[in-house]
DNA sequence: GTTGGCACTAACTTTCATGTGAGTACCTTA
DNA sequence: TAAGGTACTCACATGAAAGTTAGTGCCAAC
């Protein structure tokens, strides 16, 4: 699936046009989306509700290490963003779900690549800073 | 493209389980790669640099904003990350090339479809702060 | 001869993202 | 009756990220 190390070394490839001169100006929207997005907690809200609807509490734990604070907060943005929706239930105790919108699920799509990459390289960059 | 709306809701899909099992845990090294790549500025000197080779004064002047100070510190970390290359050649003046290792165009690959799609979807997604 | 480009570094400051701790309202279980 | 779960909000504190300003050594062009 790679190029293959051996057959050419990697390539440059131009961008698409409207990006190349889109994405780098200042004040562009994209870079506003993209801090969202790429945001600590962001990318880790997005990813598990990738996997399906989960509550509050779930979340919480499942994105070890984020306070009320910051999920409420990321939770919010999301959503105010159409990425995330949010179903509450009038039952007592409170009950919440958190899913993704058909344009979270876009996104999610692109970012599991992402983060596997991520993952499956994160020991030898970790560890090889020579 | 789209999955339309009346065939199905958007799929919850299941994470791969070492990525589900590894990515959430508060200490683990891929949410330090992850902070590296997806920083404000990592994610745009990725791109630019995906088109290929490029001087500093370029890079300063593609990624507009930037300052000097955030350009060299987000170079040095990509560079200390393996992401990317550094050639600087001992002529006067000064001339350093800036170019993506194999890893940093693994990288660049994934990342092009996500600030595409951020970019596509930048408008829509600030507009419509409901 | 001074201005400007090149590729930086260092010191200092500000801004913003994130963290902490408490409080809320209601109900259930021990 | 006290503890604990649920889903939050608010005020305040902190710390990391980012910005600002200045300075470096060398050369070319004006």
């Amino acid at each position: 699936m790679k190029v293959s190390a051996n057959s050419r070394a990697p390539q440059a490839a131009p961008l698409p046009v409207d990006l190349a001169d889109g994405v780098f100006p200042a004040g562009c929207p994209s870079r506003t989306v993209l801090d969202h997005v790429t945001s600590k907690w962001g990318v880790l809200i997005l990813l598990a509700l990738s996997e399906g609807e989960q509550r509050w509490s779930d979340l919480r734990r499942r994105a070890e290490g984020i306070s009320e604070k910051m999920l409420a907060q990321t939770l919010k943005t999301l959503e105010r963003d159409g990425l995330v929706r949010r179903d509450a239930q009038p039952v007592i105790p409170p009950r919440v779900d958190y899913s993704l919108t058909e344009r979270g699920y876009e996104l999610s799509a692109l970012l599991v690549p992402l983060v596997a990459w991520a993952f499956e390289n994160a020991e030898d960059i970790v560890n090889g800073q020579r």
